[in-house]
DNA sequence: CGATCAGTTGAGAATGGTCAAATTCGGTGG
DNA sequence: CCACCGAATTTGACCATTCTCAACTGATCG
């Protein structure tokens, strides 16, 4: 969490307790802060929710289930990173809580409100989009164009430097609450297989994750057998 | 291409114009417009461009080139979408005219402008932005939980609406210059396997394409076929 | 009239899925 | 602390889908 998201957070923290205190029409959105227990459902995908939700803390898994009865898992946002960009009107998303988490939430048509927002608001909201923009397209190329052990090796390898930071990794170890089904509903491939794959890291000695915990013990190592290039992560405007 | 969006394009179209005459400092961006032949690159993926790139007209690939060789395509960019979100400069992005094109181009970091665009700009463009988000969003469903001629036929429907427009379509034809591999690198297929995918699809009277030509007899049937809801192409809020 | 590129087809291999049965893990109540 | 329950993980055997490789066709262009 850098410098300038935690100044972000700080912001929204202090304009969402103080419209909990005396309602101010002043020039910002409002804004509300809510308190999630693991395995909650945020937003239930029949829902029709308008707003920007905004990770404060905890692990998030958006995701869509479709017709067909699957879900697809599109993004485990964490602190500082945004959940929704659209309304969900239309878009049978589903949210979900992984560990506990806390959101903040500006209620309205995201789109519509984004620009009438005083800049100290909008301009993070746009570099989280960018940054999501970023993670989803990487994403896109793990479903369509990598194998399942490359395909998982990138995730853990994204969430080691999402989590830990951009420092120079040499090695990796976090806590984690993904369970293999959302693992595989975020690479496409079935719990089964991902326990096969992640059995293969294991064995290999490239990454292991068991009882909650992922471990790599050589970043780098892992990140060019898997073709990982982690700059995608970190925006070059920033 | 609704009225809305006619008139932003004319919009974008004046301020071009005037600024290839005189060069005029005035509240809005600098805006280029060009053109581009089919088969030419508009973004190679060692270029760092730092711009809004617009179509106006014409048929894009937006894509992004791997490591191990393999390119995805993310998107079919067409008249009134956005091509690029972020800078290219981290993404190995890949820009690819597949007709004759013309773009509008504004230039500078995306995100960091976009605030400073005067509203008639900044307005259209959030809205293209949550467009391709739904497209996106609609894609990942595709590659992670849907088998190849579900995928496919998907592909095929999303661009008879965009193409023709979501009026209440009952059958389907339209010039269309993929190729099937262009096909493949967006539905993470092999060009092989889309071609005989294309096949059963035809040969089960579902859909064809041959020539350069999409043809649906019935887009109900197929749709529901196939559980496609066209819906995440019109955003709740126009 | 070659040359080239997109499309087509077949045969065999590989990757990942399905189904079903353990086994382990994290609580929870006694 | 221990027995128990449900959920998550693990494993095996078999199956389906998709890929790979290779050859061939057909159209287009200089």
């Amino acid at each position: 969490m850098t410098g300038e998201l935690g100044d972000f957070l700080q912001l929204l923290e202090a304009s969402a307790t103080s419209l909990g205190n005396r309602r101010k029409a002043s020039d910002g959105p409002n804004i509300w802060r809510r308190n999630y227990t693991a395995g909650e459902t945020i937003v239930d995908w029949d829902e029709k929710k308008q707003a920007f939700l905004f990770v404060a803390s905890g692990w998030v898994a958006s995701g869509k289930v479709l017709t067909n009865g699957t879900r697809i898992v599109l993004d485990f946002p964490l602190a500082g990173d945004v959940i929704t960009i659209g309304s969900t009107e239309w878009a049978r998303e589903i949210i979900t809580a992984l560990s506990p988490v806390t959101i903040f939430e500006l209620p309205g048509a995201p789109i519509e409100n984004l620009l009438s927002y005083p800049r100290p608001i909008s301009q993070p909201i746009l570099k989280a989009i960018a940054r999501r923009n970023a993670r989803t397209t990487e994403h896109m190329a793990s479903l369509g164009r990598r194998g399942a052990v490359e395909r998982t090796a990138h995730m853990l390898l994204e969430l080691s430097y999402r989590v830990q930071g951009q420092a120079k990794m040499t090695k990796a170890k976090f806590p984690c609450p993904l369970t293999q089904s959302d693992l595989g509903d975020a690479l496409g491939l079935t719990a089964v297989h991902v326990n096969r794959v992640l059995k293969e890291l294991r064995e290999k000695g490239l990454a292991s994750f068991r009882n909650g915990v992922v471990e790599i013990p050589d970043v780098d190592r892992l990140a060019s057998l898997v073709g990982f290039d982690p700059s995608y992560l970190s925006l070059a405007s920033e």
